[in-house]
DNA sequence: TCAGGATATGAAGGAACCTTCAGCTTTTGG
DNA sequence: CCAAAAGCTGAAGGTTCCTTCATATCCTGA
């Protein structure tokens, strides 16, 4: 995840002292709240230093261009949620599938739920090109966590473990993105969360057969 | 869908020769195809029109400006996926559940499917900030069709056909979506779009109790 | 305390892009 | 066949934006 970003996407220079850890913090924060306001198409290198308070320059220092910084605030949040995913995954290990399952579910919403506008000012950044490397790393990385959980189950049957982590994988990762996208109540988020995992275990039940 | 776009995103003016008619058709396709080998940062109105064999100028006889274009490349798209859905639904309507569940699923597989370049193509052009309303708006039409086609299932239970059809929906949506972002072979695609209909169908079963 | 590295500044160069418009070509309807 | 409408052209205006760099300030370790 963090190794040899594309040419020209890597960070120019490294943080140090804590006044720029703190700068480059307000830049991020800055590029989040602008990707929010304004939308991809307006996120200009001025516009963030000025909400970051800081001057263009001092972001050139840090970033190599634009790009760059959109590609690093990427991989910031991934890493982490491709953190938060292995750390279910760890917990859960040797535990029934139901659970693993619904652990899954929990994690994932959560991480989508908890800071609901960076997940949405993020989705705006993705569409960029190099960003698909990115996205295809975290899939591996948290598919890589996932199947080893599942491989662990204590109550497996004698399916394809890679089968079953593509299936989980993707209604999970996919239904969690969608209900987020349409703007549900608090009622209907409830509500699909709890269908989802019904659905999931279900499936579980039937199939070990 | 067709009603009162955002002011200054109408088209300029409809064809209504045919051979203009040819060159809205090409600039669309150049659109996607620029997109596509180029993303949606280099998407340019003079690329545009090159790609298209016209002169910028032509470019601007129908749209009043670059945002104009790609709203109304996905107006188009998101208006034919709706009709399919809704031929579906139609089609559908009065059979059992899990006919209608698979019949969906197909419908939606194959719509992102058959030209699955343009698909990824414009999945890089919506992160633009007025095409939300487009998707809304498209997933409003949707809903329509399928709650009133789950409603007429031969075989429904005593349940909410809204909360079945906002379970089905996301769930059948967000994975295909998911499936497709995931470069997955033939094999793995196959195997997940069967899992997913055997996934839809166990919980159904389980449910109408 | 002080030298040197780290950090910050912001005006300005320069490239890329969007959009217009005056004039030219093609098509249509009578 | 012809006049009017529809369609097409592309150079150029004007704007916006990215990026650099010479200069100034701040911090840290000795």
């Amino acid at each position: 995840m963090t190794q040899a970003p594309k040419p020209g996407l890597k960070a120019r220079k490294t943080p140090v002292q804590s006044r720029s850890r703190v700068t480059v913090d307000a830049i991020f924060e800055a590029t989040i709240q602008v990707l929010l306001r304004d939308g991809m198409s307006a996120l200009t290198t001025t516009r963030v230093a000025e909400r970051a308070g800081v001057s263009v320059g001092t972001m050139y220092q840090y970033f190599p261009n634009k790009q760059a910084l959109v590609y690093a605030l990427n991989e910031r949040y991934l890493d982490a949620l491709a953190g938060r995913i292995e750390a279910t995954c760890n917990r859960m290990q040797g535990t029934s599938l139901d659970e693993m399952v619904e652990a899954l579910i929990d994690t994932y919403w959560a991480a989508k739920n908890e800071r609901a506008e960076v997940t949405r000012a993020l989705y705006r950044s993705v569409a960029e090109l190099d960003n698909d490397a990115l996205l295809h790393a975290f899939a591996a990385r948290a598919d890589y966590a996932t199947t080893a959980m599942f491989a662990s189950a204590r109550n497996r049957g004698s399916e394809d473990v890679e089968a079953l982590n593509l299936t989980l994988a993707s209604v999970i990762y996919g239904t969690v993105r969608n209900a987020f996208e349409r703007g549900l109540t608090e009622g209907e988020a409830a509500l699909l969360r709890r269908n989802l995992k019904a659905m999931c275990l279900a499936y579980i039940a039937v199939f070990p057969a």
